[in-house]
DNA sequence: ATTAAGATTGCAACCGGTTGCAAAAATTGT
DNA sequence: ACAATTTTTGCAACCGGTTGCAATCTTAAT
């Protein structure tokens, strides 16, 4: 077992309060006993233990990382960032894969065991009720990449897609394509029903434009190649809007495989940029997520959601941003 | 705050031990007060504390799941088995990302504080003492995709890198090549110098083939790229067996810019078999290192430490096999 | 019915810390 | 040098559990 407080409060020759008030920022401790307690800790290589304090403190500096995206590469990079964050702010991730979880009370009690601080939910497909489920037992809970809504039961930080859908819709007429496609992610997710009600309502407005409305089965490559294929096989459009990049590049594949390409056949706009997108053999133009700032403002409010526990829920959106590469015909 | 034991115990009117045992299996309870208390706790929503009874059972269940490689698809992939298994055998992993970590004693200290079980370093780059000193600080830990010894220092899970150079040489010869690159990852990696070694044991047995060895930066798409825009500036080889995946895709972008195209003017062949291999468009002949098998083995081994903290270091590995894609002309 | 063995229970101490409180020590002012 | 004030310190209780032990209750055997 590890070195314990007792024993070095012997050896320094002082109470065990004074070693626990050392390591506690704020306590009364006068210098000359701070230095004795030191010394013996470094002798003994001693370090506190956070779980037996968090007993006390009721702080465990914990935060659950809860996810169900581990197929999309996207999601490496918002890992990468959040623990990076987290570390940085003292906090330490406990991740949880929710892939094959069916029952959201069975995490919630993990989580509720490991009396983690707070929880994010990094998932743009998860069910609301999920995130719900931790609201209401009290867990200060941010959802990331969530769905807007001006009035939502818990935290969200995210970017506004029914916004994105005009982006995307606009992009495209200002290319001077006429026959528009949106090929969506899965019908149900809430992201898909957003952007695409953004992107009808700029189409809409414009004059005699065609639109087609497909959806693929997941943001999966395989689900945005196969649906491709399937447009090919139809009369397909001049340039659609894909679900996100995963699916833009599953389409990109159809494409190819068909004998065609983009730009010059068949115009692709995809979303999120994640890393790959600019890889020069693909070179995706798309609608640019702020991972980072998404990731840095969903830290900041778990943590001012913990400092107070009554803080109203609260939307954050940032604004996305479009990113001009080669699967788009110039302006 | 949560529910406690005391408040369960008052209410089905029994003594807090009663509680406790309801709780802990092989632990004596009649089946009369299990009843009275599970009645209890459920109409009180009580879930027992996990980091209180760590107190003195000095478990955890928490492990320390530690990589630096959040950059490359393949590790997505790997957590996302990470995780699942873990959770599966009752484990919750503590994610530490390492990238930007200078000092091991930092992380180690972090983890030794929340008291972890075991630790789980997942990672082919990662400094060897790193994981040592973790083994020093008699915390359980297991290298997955480290290097294999045969005496090492800490358990070790992974694949015989020597034998994938071997490999990956033979698979080029049965070809027919005859000019031939080693394009390895970084120059220091313990898995480049493995493979490497293993390829040239293969190569110089051989009679009358040409070798040209080179390394990337590192492992990823834009030093892949650049690497590979080096070669095809000088007298290209007629195949490449490239660092990894990532590096391979990055290679096959500098074919395309360059108008060439694999395996009609270079056969290039990768390693790991990440998702993204089998993506129609990129279809890549690779070795398959089999991760699942890797994580598997990993989690049970860190068990099987923790349960036998004197047990001794143990390196497994597993064999890989070449998977036929398009990017090497046939046999 | 009596007794021995086994199962169940509660007490109390403990795990490794924190913290309110009162006593002790150090500092300040005069 | 003395009193008043402020700072530092240790005691002891507590955080939410677990567990060895002795006492009590069951059950089975005689």
């Amino acid at each position: 077992m590890a070195i314990t407080l007792k024993e070095v409060a012997e050896r320094a020759g002082v109470s065990r309060s004074a070693v626990s008030r050392t390591y506690t920022d704020g306590a009364s401790v006068s210098p000359k006993t701070r230095k004795k307690v030191e010394k013996a800790a470094k002798e003994l290589g001693y370090s506190p233990n956070a779980l037996a304090s968090s007993l006390t403190t009721g702080r465990t500096k914990l935060i659950g990382l809860i996810s169900n995206n581990f197929h999309n590469p996207l999601f490496l990079e918002v890992f990468d960032l959040f623990t990076r964050r987290l570390q940085e702010k003292g906090l330490r991730p406990l991740l949880v894969n929710l892939t094959d979880e069916t029952d959201p009370e069975n995490s919630l009690r993990m989580l509720k065991q490991y009396s983690v601080d707070g929880v994010i939910v990094a998932s743009s497909t998860l069910l609301p009720e999920f995130a719900k489920a931790f609201h209401d037992a009290k867990i200060p809970v941010v959802h990331s990449f969530g769905r807007f809504a001006s009035a939502p039961d818990v935290h969200v930080v995210g970017v506004d897609n029914v916004e994105c859908g005009r982006m995307a819709a606009r992009t495209l007429l200002a290319r001077g394509y006429k026959h528009i496609g949106f090929l969506g992610g899965p019908k149900g997710a809430t992201s898909t029903i957003d952007r695409r009600a953004g992107f009808m309502e700029v189409i809409g407005q414009a004059k005699g434009i065609k639109v087609k409305v497909s959806n693929a089965a997941a943001y999966s490559f395989e689900a945005g190649r196969a649906a491709m294929l399937k447009e090919l096989k139809a009369s397909p459009a001049e340039a659609y809007f894909c679900g996100d990049d995963v699916m833009s590049i599953g389409a990109l594949s159809a494409i190819e495989s068909a004998g065609l390409a983009a730009p010059e056949d068949i115009g692709i706009i995809g979303l999120n940029d994640m890393e790959m997108a600019k890889w020069e053999n693909i070179n995706l133009t798309t609608i640019r997520q702020p991972i980072k700032q998404i990731v840095d403002s969903s830290v900041e409010l778990v943590i001012a959601a913990l400092e107070d526990r009554n803080r109203h829920p609260e939307a954050r959106l940032f604004s996305c941003q479009v990113m001009e590469r080669g699967t788009l015909r110039p302006l």
